[in-house]
DNA sequence: CCAAATTGTTACTATTATAGTAACAATGAT
DNA sequence: ATCATTGTTACTATAATAGTAACAATTTGG
């Protein structure tokens, strides 16, 4: 956690960014007052900020209503940070590699705090095509971010129970704390996660970790998912858990050589 | 061109993403000089701004050398930006939808000073794929470029030829300023645009403007692209002007509902 | 259609954040 | 080992921002 008082550090900055990311597929247009509330910032600088923007193109005003919409520029700006990202263009080769190797749907995610945010994605057709989220919550109910919990910090893990409330996504999903964190301990021990149709009645996972093998931290996962209507769990860790291994010990690699800390 | 020095606009705001778009796909990495020189902000004021950054993981530093890259952050934040751009999906199902009734390979872009961003396209199978540059800087070349070109005021015009140094792409591209300005002119009056094999080889497209005929200003393109093997100038001007326009129409109307200004 | 409520914009300072200089530390090159 | 370069910290004048409050423009509800 780093402090974020000194002298070093830009209040306005780390606002005006705050705005920006207020915005997004889900949220496509948002008034002054809005933002103004959800950032906690008062109206007069929001109004400077949000006019900073729009000028500078990030973000465009409605001259009916005045509500705001992202711009060309955040457009621009979007392609660019996200196919600029190395470990996105790391992974994509590793993943593909592994994708024409097996013919089984792959999928990574970064940690960002106590959220994973989607990577790179290679889908068999077999697969029920599921939109996933970009930025995912539900880490208890994943193969990935089950892999994730059972590898960061005791008290980390514990601020992590600390603000859960399980939703049940579906039959499968464990729901009950006790439960998940029984099951947390066993994927620390077992080395690699299940999700046995806990985050889509259809689909079993398994994940592993990528680590950052310089400061033994997890910085983000992968997953292979299956229909479970043509795979069995069992033959899935009898066939599978190699391949998962193996992907996982290059994605580390890749991660620790770019120097991604937690 | 607005007044950017008002009390209603943040310096610090435009400093710090001025950073953050230094980074891409061109520029993975760079060091905290660099980006002082590039930005003309002073050593100490970048240093703030790239460590503001780098705490809310929108960059991150090389233990090693310092180096900064790319973050976690403004990875999904680009997601986000990208994803969440009401224009990109828009613009979708028009492109789909007239992909879907012709199968020709459809391409279209916004402008960005004297630059394109690419939109979204849709490609058939039989033309050379090529992978297109989100941000293309040779619109003297491309069907898109001289629409736009073709639309633009004529102070801004000269402003776009006074720094242009054209390369030849192909054998058939234009690198005389004097060509072009000619062909820059025809363009005008013929209404939309013709690349004759001048970006790739064996690609001729056709381009026609993207305008908000509320202020009636160009602020993108669509373009329709062949293979010079299956089609010939002459037949596809008989064949597709009228699919050019019409798609042409749709997106301007798009843009100006949206407000898209220059 | 008007009054009330909400939302957006501008004016005006006190305060504080930032710019800039300069010195210093760390790293890399010769 | 010395010099050059790059990154970091200290310090303060100045300029930029936060915040209050008033006002304008919309929107909503009766």
């Amino acid at each position: 956690m780093p402090s974020k008082q000194d002298q070093y550090f830009s209040k306005t900055l780390e606002k005006g960014l705050s705005i920006l990311n207020l915005f997004g597929r889900e949220n496509p247009s948002r008034s002054l007052t809005e933002i103004s509330i959800l950032t906690g910032i008062n109206k007069t600088s929001t109004y400077r900020l949000v006019n900073t923007l729009v000028q500078l193109g990030f973000l465009r005003k409605s001259i009916t209503d005045k509500s705001l919409r992202l711009g060309p520029k955040a457009f621009s700006m979007g392609h660019e940070c996200f196919h600029g990202f190395d470990i996105y263009q790391g992974i994509k080769p590793i993943i593909d590699k592994t994708f024409f190797e097996h013919h089984i749907s792959i999928d990574s995610a970064l940690v960002d705090g106590h959220k994973l945010i989607s990577l790179y994605r290679r889908e068999m057709p077999n697969l029920v095509s599921f939109h996933l989220p970009l930025i995912m919550d539900e880490l208890y109910a994943r193969a990935m971010g089950k892999i994730v919990l059972a590898n960061v910090e005791t008290d980390e893990l514990e601020h992590y129970f600390a603000s859960l409330a399980p939703r049940r996504l579906t039959p499968q999903t464990l729901v009950d704390i006790e439960e998940i964190r029984k099951d947390i301990r066993n994927t620390r021990t077992r080395g690699y996660s299940i999700n046995n149709r806990e985050y889509m009645t259809g689909v079993i996972s398994i994940g592993a970790p990528m680590m950052n093998l310089q400061t033994k931290s997890v910085v983000g996962a992968v997953s292979l998912d299956f229909p479970s209507k043509e795979y069995s769990l069992e033959a899935i860790e009898k066939q599978y858990i190699s391949v998962l291994l193996t992907l996982a010990t290059e994605a580390s690699n890749l991660v620790t050589t770019a120097g991604i800390r937690q």
